[in-house]
DNA sequence: GTCTATATTCAGATAGAC
DNA sequence: GTCTATCTGAATATAGAC
């Protein structure tokens, strides 16, 4: 309301350093000391605006998340009015919400590549607070986000809708969260985004939007993909990739 | 080699106690304190028997992932020489990669769903030492399975095919590590796995199994989603759940 | 092998001068 | 708002008696 000179420089900057070390040594894993230093900043200044290193965290996010819920809730219901009523397509939906968090990894402005990268990672800390902060964030989001998939896949049951959408949630948050996790795992085979650390801006941007191009089919395929036939998960459904039985329903 | 006493018990309490709270509350967020109280022995003990905090870590999990490592593999070289020399079904490899790990969660002598969702979430933790030990943990299974799954989809490029072996790899770590993130996200509407934390033996048992039947359709509809057609990633795909081209070649 | 006692370091937070 | 100096607690690790 009323700060007088460059506390918004501060406040700021702090926000920038913690969301660039939080993601990268954990939250438990980054002192403060690092960041005030980091940030040129005195030890107390994170206590003086924050109030703790609890509620840095919270900051850090909520400056981002806000948009994204918007954003996102927006992209839903701009879908919703242009069908009229008609349920929307699933991967109208896969796109309104995971399309709108991968543009943020091409905006440097709204935290690109980094918030990502901590966001993925800070889902799974087990600190109880995150996990409510997250709970709190997160649930009107992901209600909407679920009834337009049941409307969307009226005949697949709601709870294995519900679990498909935790999968997706995974499967997104590890590839981004994991740019390095992946060169650990996979062997660091994925030809150009092996620049190491993020070549910052270009590099990230366009590793976001190569990670969407291939992210998205891939959670589409999952979504839609055959319910499980019960009994013998290994024997009954059909293999070559040209025509599988693709019916979730029952 | 020549341990004389009730040794065997020491390690193996601190190794069970360590595995547990590990998964609850993360590598940082658990001192070395909490786990010998726990495991009702010495403060002193864990540096005697294993050497530092980090050592005990990887104890954790060498104790079980040697195991799985070899069951993997196995399980590849039977289905091949099953094949005898012809490409093996992705939903063959699926099931020896995915299927032989979710059974150790059903097997409480492996370390049951505890050692799972420790795997789970540990895999997401950026401490450096953490990442290279699961670097030379994995590095051979991942190079078999990778391998096959090239030969299993010769049309699919490959830096594609390793993409969505991450995006597996993503939504299952996820799906295992969050049983309460699940709740926290989506809302806790998975009816029978409601009952909080872990029922321990029976319930994880029947939570791994249901969990199995849940991810390894998702999965496979994942791998086997069409690729991207290049540009916009939301006019083109065919949508309606019955009837989808499921075509992963060019 | 086990234990007590302690060394050492580092964490988050705050009091109070400026 | 910023800074120095410091409090308080907790962490890992080890020395040395038993």
């Amino acid at each position: 309301m009323s700060e007088p000179k460059n506390n918004h420089d501060t406040r700021e900057r702090i926000l920038d350093v913690a969301e660039r070390l939080f993601m990268e040594h954990g939250y438990e894993g980054t002192s403060m000391r690092v960041i005030t230093t980091a940030a040129e900043v005195n030890l107390a200044a994170v206590n003086y605006h924050f109030g703790s290193k609890e509620a840095l965290l919270c900051a850090v996010f909520r400056r981002r998340l806000g948009w994204l819920n918007r954003e996102r809730l927006q992209a839903l219901d701009v879908l919703e009015a242009q069908a009229g009523g008609a349920p929307l397509k699933p991967s109208q939906i896969l796109e309104a919400f995971f399309g709108t968090l991968l543009r943020m990894g091409e905006d440097e402005s709204r935290g690109g590549m980094t918030f990502l990268r901590l966001l993925g990672r800070t889902l799974t800390e087990p600190a109880e607070f995150i996990r409510t902060f997250f709970a709190n964030e997160y649930a009107e989001v992901i209600d909407r986000y679920k009834l337009a998939l049941f409307r969307a896949l009226p005949d697949v049951p709601k709870a294995e809708i519900v679990w498909r959408l935790h999968f997706m949630l995974g499967a997104m948050s590890y590839a981004i969260a994991g740019t390095d996790v992946l060169r650990v795992v996979t062997g660091c085979e994925l030809g150009d985004l092996a620049g190491e650390q993020n070549a910052d801006a270009a590099g990230d941007s366009a590793l976001a939007r190569r990670l969407s191009q291939r992210l998205m089919p891939f959670l589409l395929g999952g979504l839609r993909a055959p319910l499980s036939n019960l009994a013998a998960p290994s024997a009954a459904a059909p293999e070559s990739p040209g025509e599988g039985g693709q019916k979730p329903e029952v």
